[in-house]
DNA sequence: ACGGTGCATTAACTTAGGTTAATTAAGGAT
DNA sequence: ATCCTTAATTAACCTAAGTTAATGCACCGT
């Protein structure tokens, strides 16, 4: 357990936040909505998705046990998220407003460090997916996330995949068969 | 003049850091190095490039006056950055050390606040930037980046823009010509 | 005026992803 | 066992980007 989870374990004791069990399908949060709670997912696996008009659906980020969902658009400055978090296995989760963790911040000053850090930490893996998106094609961003997170990998659907991939699941298939045809 | 560059001013002021000069083409830092200096454009443009084992180029971003330049993954991690820093105009430049940023943060503990909104800040950009990567076409990011960085788009080459955008400076090229096209 | 140099443009051809729709495969429910 | 649903695959066709190379254009220096 990292600084920040026993950050946010403090947060939930003193709070007496109580465990949420949602199931696949539901939703934790609309896209177009301000939601300031951060939600701690304890297990199960949720996906965040923009939604367009036309109906068309991306896939920005999976996150399973033990990670921190939210929207920083909504958290910290109180826009509309401009994404959804959307269920793909049940999941027991614990909502925690944001507020609670500011607060429990300025009664501990050593704490403001551990958020910062979890900022940077945020913000590397971003950085990760920005080179992605820019350097690589998406067959190639495809064998990276196989490999990279496996056990993600394992518990989603290809249509899924392809769409945090930035490509239609047709396309994937594609890839797929071409990597085939080059074993055999 | 922000609550951040205020903070900047302080260090640069307490440790009398001088103002350095760079002329076109020249390197702030390089890919590869760990760098733990920030880089405080005064004036000018700089890129931020990744350069592939085959000579490939790909632009990470644009950064003008008042922008602060450097690699994060070097900064906080004291990793060898991803990625160079080029001048693509003759610059003024303010190289601060980020330990020095860390030491007057320890003195003024009311401005980690201000390191962290500086870091949210950081990462909502890199939101916008994935939003548009995975949700939008090339070309309207190309459009998108043409009405949101005027100042920008009137300084930089159609190739350097075209690696920007992820693709290839003939692919902008036909771009502009559809687009062209369209309007006769 | 002349000859670079560097960009932007255009063309021809290749490759890969988007779109739509039909087909197959695999589970689940009754 | 049968039906229903969903996901994955495949095909056909269209569109756009990658690649390479030739051409055009404008600015610069001498």
């Amino acid at each position: 357990m990292d600084k920040y989870q026993e950050l946010l374990s403090n947060v939930i004791d003193q709070n007496k936040l109580p465990t949420l069990n949602y199931k696949a399908g539901d939703v934790l949060f609309h896209q177009g909505i301000v939601e300031s709670k951060l939600f701690w997912i304890k297990s199960g696996l949720v996906k965040l998705v923009f939604i367009q008009p036309d109906g068309k659906e991306f896939v920005k980020a999976f996150l399973a046990e033990n990670d921190l969902s939210g929207s920083l658009m909504s958290v910290v400055f109180h826009k509309p998220s401009p994404y959804a978090c959307i269920c793909i296995e049940a999941c027991e989760v614990i909502a925690i407003p944001y507020k609670k963790i500011r607060d429990w911040s300025e009664k501990n000053p050593q704490l403001k460090d551990v958020e910062l850090q979890f900022m940077q930490q945020l913000t590397a893996r971003k950085e990760e997916r920005e080179y992605q998106f820019l350097c690589l094609t998406p067959q190639q961003r495809y064998e990276t996330f196989k490999v990279q997170y496996p056990h993600i990998f394992k518990r989603i659907s290809q249509a899924e995949l392809a769409l945090f991939l930035g490509i239609t699941p047709v396309a994937l298939c594609r890839i797929n068969a071409r990597l085939q045809a080059l074993v055999e």
